[in-house]
DNA sequence: CTTCTTACA
DNA sequence: TGTAAGAA
């Protein structure tokens, strides 16, 4: 299928799909005239891009974990390295944010202001 | 009409 | 990422 078909069936607009490829995680073929050709496969990568663009990725990292599930297996442990690396990395920031909210309640529950009449 | 590339009030 | 412009 041609790019605006893809944009289409994933919900994600034209340019950013050309900018995902630009990043190397999706390889269409190319027709003779330069059009980019995309399988039924890359609607499914399509959708893991969105997943882990909301999950706060980078689009570097994502190529790599993609690679990892195009199954090279030679590549799998370097693979599995790089998920470990990020996943730690994201339960860093989930203590962070733990912390931070315990923080804010705190302040909630010092601040807390008398009932208000209607005005 | 759709896609391509390049560039940016 | 959107959008504009010129070409295919």
């Amino acid at each position: 299928m041609k790019i605006g078909e893809l944009a289409d069936r994933t919900g994600v607009s034209v340019r950013a799909l050309r900018y995902y490829e630009e990043k190397g995680v999706l390889r269409p073929d190319r027709t003779a005239a330069g059009y980019r050709i995309f399988t039924d496969a890359d609607v499914r990568t399509v959708s893991h891009i969105q997943r882990l663009l909301a999950a706060g990725l980078g689009m570097d990292l994502i190529g790599q974990i993609l690679a990892c599930l195009s199954g090279d297996t030679l590549l799998l442990d370097a693979c599995r390295e790089r998920l470990e690396a990020e996943r730690r990395r994201i339960t860093g920031d989930i203590d962070q944010l733990v912390h931070t909210r315990s923080l804010l309640d705190d302040l909630l529950a010092t601040t807390r202001a008398p009932a208000r009449r209607s005005a």
